[in-house]
DNA sequence: ATGACGGTGTGGCACCGA
């Protein structure tokens, strides 16, 4: 089967997009992240129509996620049990895949801002308690994937200045021991698992011609459990959607498990 | 040090993202 993770930025003004690269890449699973809508105004027809099941998890204005499935959907839970959050950032559902259930966790991670603030301190939080939830899902569940949006470059090789931007946001050592946490929990970077071309991202800031001059960062992943790594045959970004008119500034990632 | 671009919601801009 075939899973993918693609922030979308607004899936109100992405959702032709989401549709062409459905046609094209017609994968089993597509996990969505800043949807910034309600469930009432989720494009549940469009989306059906083409045959995808959707457990959706929206909100007004900011975050919003959703798991988009060719097999059926069950044991939906929405955000992070036993931690409160006003956003919504988290959907978790069992598909039926052919090869077997596979538990998928699709998370929109908080972005953080800059170390020492709030949100940075919010970050955090949710870091902390994201890995429990995680944590427990794997005990229940060992054939999981985690993936999404983490606002996280785990290594200098996943940012364009590694140096110019060590210890900035997305950048900091308390980030990525966060997750390196959620790795020591029993999980492989997918993407990692392959020979990949040198600076590969999978976001690029609208400005300054950032997709244009590859100023990028890999902060979309797809982390997938143990029992799940001998089926993995393939990782990828797919920066074709970034060349369209009115881009997403995320480029979709693609495992391929056999 | 700041803004650059784009989306949303509001109201003639502010806030947020990464």
């Amino acid at each position: 089967m075939q899973i993918a993770t693609w922030n979308v930025n607004s899936l109100a003004v992405r959702l032709p997009q989401v549709l062409d690269w459905l046609a094209a890449n017609p994968v089993d699973v597509l996990c969505l992240q800043e949807l910034k809508l309600t469930d009432d105004k989720f494009p549940l027809d469009a989306l059906q129509a083409i045959g995808y099941q959707c457990a959706t998890f929206g909100q007004k204005t900011y975050n919003g996620v959703a798991i988009l499935s060719r097999a059926p959907l069950a044991d939906v839970v929405r955000n992070i049990g036993g931690f409160e959050d006003e956003q919504s950032r988290v959907i978790t559902a069992t598909v039926d895949a052919a090869s077997g259930p596979v538990r998928v966790v699709n998370a929109y991670f908080v972005n953080g801002q800059e170390p020492g603030s709030d949100k940075f301190a919010y970050k955090m939080r949710w870091l902390d308690a994201l890995r429990a939830r995680v944590q427990a899902e794997l005990a229940a569940h060992p054939r999981l994937v985690l993936l999404g949006d983490f606002n996280i470059a785990p290594e200098d090789r996943d940012s364009f200045d590694p140096v110019g931007l060590r210890e900035t946001i997305h950048h900091t050592t308390e980030e990525r021991a966060h997750f390196q946490a959620l790795i020591d929990l029993g999980l492989t970077d997918a993407y990692r698992l392959f020979p990949q071309p040198d600076k590969s991202f999978s976001w690029w800031d609208y400005r300054m011609l950032g997709f244009q001059k590859n100023r990028g960062l890999r902060i979309d992943h797809i982390l997938v459990s143990a029992a799940l790594v001998p089926s993995v045959t393939a990782c990828t970004v797919d920066r074709a959607p970034r060349k369209n008119k009115q881009p997403s500034d995320h480029a979709p990632v693609v495992a391929t498990l056999a």
